[in-house]
DNA sequence: GGAAATGTTTACCG
DNA sequence: CCGGTAAACATTTC
């Protein structure tokens, strides 16, 4: 379930159990895995050594000792999974790469069930692939700049969750967390953004930064020794979601039913009582 | 059988 | 050209 704080989980855990390692082999095993602006075929990366794993929003790249980086995108399904030979393999593995460092090895997989992920090997302008360039800084970035993002936000006509959703005005936030901000901020998330004022714009940057920072902190737990599975699932999405998938389900706040809306081809999940339209 | 599912890109329209 | 919406991509699960 790849959002900001999933795929930062993901980062994470690949950081964790990859840097240093060198690339071994690197193998596509399905036709649409490699994203057709790759520069060159995963092979590329082979010999390469991992400095470091690097994210602006729900963009993922190793960052290697070559001009090039592997990027990756989850999609709405793909995972990494840093597996042991002596397990069984899981299904829908659309790459593989093998990895050592001295005596040590390690396998990566990377898995996606509806195949809207993909990976590509680019060449990093500014330290930013060439895909993630259109791609507004996320909240955590060091340099984000909390006043122009809500600026921009306020001058935007659109209904305030299309906004929030545009990575290209604030990267990281998806459906999940677009509807989970905007419950904790109060707001319909039809409402046109212009229609609101600066200060509640803020608050809803603020409470999406807060939800996503509260679920990176659930997700960042999950690793398995054993089988390490570093996919970002955090418990925090049957726990936690006070608005998103609740429809039916009581306001945490005030006890009126939470409502779901169309949104696009998806949905918007709202309390009715809680996020007014004005 | 129908509907819905975490995302991004591209096409299209006014 | 811009902003905004809708469709397309594929597969699985409820």
């Amino acid at each position: 379930m790849p959002e900001l704080p999933e795929v930062e989980t993901v980062r994470r855990g690949l950081a964790h159990f990859l840097i240093g390692y060198r690339f071994k082999s690197a193998e596509g095993l399905h036709p649409r895995v490699v994203k057709p602006a790759s520069l060159q075929p995963l092979s590329a990366v082979v010999g390469a050594h991992i400095k470091g794993i690097n994210r602006r929003g729900k963009f993922l790249w190793f960052e290697l000792d070559r001009e090039l980086a592997l990027v990756a995108h989850l999609g709405m399904s793909g995972q990494f999974l840093v597996a042991r030979k002596d397990r069984p393999a899981p299904g829908h593995v659309r790459a593989h790469f093998e990895l050592s460092k001295g005596f040590k090895k390690q396998e990566l997989l990377f898995r996606d069930q509806r195949t809207f992920g993909w990976l590509s090997v680019e060449q990093l302008t500014d330290g930013i692939p060439q895909s993630a360039r259109h791609i507004a800084l996320d909240p955590f970035d060091a340099a984000f700049d909390r006043s122009a993002v809500i600026a921009r936000m306020k001058a935007r006509k659109a209904a305030i969750k299309s906004v929030i959703l545009n990575q290209e005005i604030m990267s990281g936030v998806g459906n999940i967390y677009a509807d989970e901000s905007l419950w904790r901020a109060k707001i319909h998330p039809e409402i046109p953004a212009c229609e609101l004022s600066v200060k509640k714009i803020g608050s809803l940057v603020d409470a999406a930064v807060q939800v996503m920072a509260e679920a990176v902190e659930v997700g960042g737990t999950s690793f398995d020794a054993m089988y390490i599975n570093v996919n970002g699932e955090s418990g925090f999405f049957e726990t936690s979601l006070a608005a998103y998938g609740q429809e039916g389900e009581p306001c945490p706040r005030c006890g009126r039913g939470i409502r779901r809306i169309a949104f696009g081809n998806r949905s918007s999940h709202y309390c009715p009582k809680c996020q007014v339209r004005t």
